[in-house]
DNA sequence: TCAAATCATGGAATCGATTCCAATTGGAAT
DNA sequence: ATTCCAATTGGAATCGATTCCATGATTTGA
């Protein structure tokens, strides 16, 4: 229990009356070590209060016990705290704990981020985005066994894991026809990014699934803020032929939307159903009437990411091949959050 | 730009036709070495692609160059990643790198954090919760510099930084006042806790600068949700003699507030203007009105902890009557953020 | 001009673990 | 009884930096 002085493996040796050798063998649990030598090295270690210091076994073993995160943008959403959420805790019960190293979508920070991980000797990295999308890390990342999160490289050369939005535009829409909906608007986001196009393809073949006709008229693309969702669904709500539900592509334009359908004196969900996309806590459960909505699958993909990572590292040495397969690209389902606006 | 083996310090000599102590001043801006031998080193540096091991540097210098950062719980809001951005940004900036664990409440992993954070030799340690509390961090942390971010120990025996909630309230409350209104409600949170104290602090000192006498009347207590926010509005619409104003404990109650006062047909700002606090964005500015709010000071308590480690750290040595000072206990200013609800 | 102080330098010692190697021990096999 | 092999073990070498120390070169001051 003596704090004064630094503990090393060397007090803890003479304490137990071994070599250093079967001290370390011991602690890393190392084969042949006979009964009675482990029983007093582990009576030594208690004694001593002894604790390894890390940077010396980094320094011999090569092996640093840290995950590196590094993340374009950190503050946006909770969003980012689900991923780190699942990371973080994953990691530690693998025993690693993580470095983060936020880049706010600076290329050059990003570089020098990366290497800094590496002069670390981290045993793993990972690069999460806040948002779905193609994305160009420093090549340097493929030094070193990584995995993409929430992004992903056109080649599929880096492992990667992000939600499956295409099943979750599939799963809403089914979700409002299951509700005896045939006439479903989409407020879909304007900009070209995975989202946009996988959550309309997931919606039109939902439609199709159940052999509703595809009408383009019940397709609005807005920007996907409430300011979008109000005016895309006065657009909807201005046919000729309405819909009787309508399927936002998040739950900030479903806000709006929401506002919308009020104005017109319309009730939610009796006169209109609306789902959402995204499972925003702090919109989706305060609504009223509460929104039912997709949840994307970051505490999820958090700890995918992470679990990969581990797998991927005592994979080394073993099945040398293993490095020559080709990095998995995972789809994580999102699923159904349901409230009361279907 | 040899990639193929790991160049040490000792190639870096060699090739500079100098000693290994001589690359390592140069490495650490130490004095004593040349124009010539600098210049050298430098080329060799560059020619070489030399990077310094990180675990070597530790296990020598004892110093990590590396801050932990200890926290209760990381997900529920875009405030954590507020915090966090803030250190990492001034961590980063001052060569340092962050190492995160998420303790979620758990006092005994609360504890192990700690002490890995300590084996890995932490130059400092930010303990930090996810709002303004009393807390009692594992008694490990005094062995290093640390801060604690958004909490406090009664006895002010280590630094901490939180929000000036009473200057806040006062703030709220006077820009109310100066908005003509003469008759403000207050729709406090229930429990305990130091925001709740304080901010009805400032609300109370606000009205006697302004020569306004205090009515109990018009604060009510209600749990800091919509459903809250909304149930204390209605009581107060209720009085014989409303208020033409309302201070909002958070941005959560404000919302329920903003549904009771247009239930009743009243207009914000005409009839009936409304303040809130912590400017959570999802809310206040997707409300409509836009809701008028005070922030948080959460990225500033990251950059002030942060920055408050690092004077500590190059304190050490030069100064050792420092480490005697009674640690500060800092306040930081909530800023107005205006909108259009007052 | 000479002593003293200062500057610059190379290289050995050091940080505290893991890993490797040679040596010892105790059975099993012949 | 002798040989062989596997299990155990202690301790030296090693990882790659920083730091310290002894030494030689240069400056400064009188």
């Amino acid at each position: 229990m003596s704090k004064s002085t630094k503990v090393t493996i060397q007090d803890v040796a003479r304490l137990a009356g071994v070599g250093v050798g079967t001290v370390s063998r011991v602690l890393n649990g190392h084969p042949n070590v006979s009964a009675d030598a482990e029983a007093s090295v582990r009576r030594a270690i208690e004694e001593s209060g002894y604790r390894p210091v890390a940077a010396a076994q980094t320094l011999r073993s090569r092996r640093s016990n840290i995950i590196g995160f590094i993340t374009d943008e950190i503050a946006t959403s909770p969003h980012a705290g689900q991923i780190m959420r699942g990371a973080q805790e994953t990691a530690w019960k693998g025993g690693k704990i993580l470095f983060l190293v936020n880049t706010q979508w600076d290329p050059e920070l990003e570089r020098s981020a990366v290497e800094t991980m590496i002069d670390r000797q981290v045993d793993g990295l990972i690069y999460a985005t806040m948002f779905h999308r193609a994305a160009t890390p420093p090549q340097a990342i493929r030094q070193i066994p990584s995995v993409l999160l929430d992004c992903f490289v056109e080649d599929a050369s880096l492992a990667s894991v992000v939600p499956n939005e295409a099943d979750g535009g599939y799963q809403a829409t089914t979700y409002l026809i299951e509700h005896g909906h045939r006439r479903i608007g989409y407020i879909n986001h304007v900009e070209d990014i995975p989202a946009q196009r996988l959550r309309l393809q997931g919606y039109r073949s939902a439609l199709e699934a159940h052999g509703i006709p595809f009408d383009a008229e019940l397709v609005v693309e807005r920007y996907s803020e409430p300011k979008g969702g109000y005016d895309g669904m006065m657009t909807l709500l201005n046919l000729p032929n309405p819909p009787s539900a309508v399927f936002c592509f998040n739950d900030r334009s479903a806000m709006g939307a929401y506002d919308a359908i009020r104005q017109r004196g319309l009730r939610i969900p009796q006169d209109i159903a609306v789902i959402g996309f995204d499972n925003q806590e702090l919109i989706a459960a305060n609504l009223y009437p509460g929104l039912t909505t997709m949840q994307l699958p970051h505490y999820e993909m958090g700890i995918w990411a992470v679990e990969y990572l581990l797998s991927e590292l005592d994979a080394v040495g073993k099945d040398e091949a293993a490095a020559e397969r080709s990095p998995p690209q995972v789809l994580l389902k999102c699923p159904l959050v349901v409230r009361d606006s279907v």
